[in-house]
DNA sequence: CGCAGCCTTGACCATTATCAACGCTGGTGG
DNA sequence: CCACCAGCGTTGATAATGGTCAAGGCTGCG
């Protein structure tokens, strides 16, 4: 839930630039050679398929895996089967952090990638002793936090419509923040996963892609990828918060 | 948004305890008196009255509070005046940590009270030099963002009687955990601010409240306090979520 | 080429929002 | 001290958004 790269100083890029790759983690800029060793010694190299299942909620919190490629949706269920989505991973993010004991989310791999994985505890017993860690991890946690109080707006208080651009929107930013133009968008999950991210069922998800179609604002290309064509319109759509003032 | 008191190790109880107030902050486990006076000496005392806005969504983030009495509702706005309150403050609670460099949310006070108000800048300078409470506030922005996630499941996926009764054990939760037996709940906000934290309307807050009340679940004391009277049926109807196992 | 899974579309329905009226309550001023 | 008033809360009638159920189309893989 928490990535620790921005902008990778190396290459620009969210994605571990080959530097960060080579150690196996994405934590450029934060922490010196020394430092980045003495995470790489507390850590694995894993590798997941598409659909594996890399945490269940309610297992002992024993991992936090640092996603190195592909992506990972995170969810919470209620006992009748109904899920809620809480985010998606891509790589650079981190899983696991927000946890006590016990994982209160389930993560699945959405496609085949990659995973650096640290034992909680030993990674804890580091961290007391790399401050700048601690703190580049903080504003990790503030960072989520507020996107989780954007998702709350979103499902508490907007439409079917609001919901649907303000997600098109959230993955065009992604894109814009990765060095893209923020004109095609990929989507790498399923109607239903959009659906369960976005408190919509999947029919409704697929109505309102069709209106975006019909009215022109977007047009898609395959059924996992799309491009914008009117992004003042749909980010009016969108519904942008009070808080957010044009520049 | 991030309490830095669960249980103070004075008085075991929530709320700043003698020791915590006499120092103007509750920050009672974490820190050793030098610290604690480090932090004293960057912070000053504020009362509020009710009604009175603390911090408006879009401002320059130049403070950070901790609030010692009273209640505070944190919330976003939609341009056309749809609210979202993202949670409610009590003594003990901080506001102001999950930002950047501007609030992404308004802070208003529910109730009179007062807080411990710090300067960000100076508070990060000291943070950076005392370790332990750095630990002390990623452990509770992991909490946070924890409750965050819970939040998000109620209000993508539940229904408006699972939110309701979800928010009444939350709240019984809260009482517990500061001592009591979580039977009578205090209701410190009006009805239109639980629909607005809950993502209804105050006529489905009061209809569902109505038929919890017949149903003989809860029993209304006045309109701002409750007993619950059936906790295991209020549990039930709250829908716990698949990882919460019964011990 | 066929099948399974995903997606789309349509018809209908249910939950919750909206609109409206009225009751309660606490504060204020006559 | 009482009456009034404003704001909050409750209840009812109606409407709309989005959910449910159902059927059929697409697509990608074996």
């Amino acid at each position: 839930m928490i990535a620790l790269v921005e902008a990778c100083p190396n290459d620009g890029r969210i994605n571990p630039c080959s530097q960060c790759s080579a150690r196996r983690l994405s934590v450029c800029g934060v922490l010196a050679d020394e430092g980045l060793q003495r995470l790489s010694a507390i850590s694995e190299n894993d590798t997941f398929d598409a659909g594996e299942i890399l945490v269940r909620e309610g297992d002992p919190a024993t991992n936090l895996f640092n996603i190195t490629a592909g992506a990972v949706r995170v969810y919470k269920l209620l006992p009748d089967g109904r899920r809620q989505i809480v985010g998606f991973l891509f790589a650079g993010d981190f899983l696991g952090l927000a946890t006590g004991d016990r994982y209160a989310f389930s993560a699945e791999a959405l496609s085949a990638g990659a995973a650096c994985r640290f034992h909680k505890k030993a990674y804890r017993k580091l961290l007391a002793t790399l401050p700048d860690l601690e703190t580049a991890l903080l504003d990790r946690a503030s960072h989520e936090l507020q996107a989780a109080h954007n998702q709350m707006l979103l499902l508490g208080r907007k439409t079917a419509v609001e919901r649907l651009a303000s997600f098109l929107m959230d993955l065009s930013d992604r894109d814009r923040r990765a060095g893209g133009a923020g004109r095609i968008i990929q989507l790498p999950m399923t109607r239903a996963e959009i659906a369960d991210y976005l408190g919509l069922t999947t029919e409704t998800v697929s109505r309102v892609t069709s209106r975006l179609k019909v009215r022109g604002v977007i047009r898609l290309l395959t059924l996992h990828s799309l491009s914008i064509e009117k992004p003042a319109e749909l980010a009016a759509l969108a519904g942008l918060d009070a808080g957010d003032f044009p520049a």
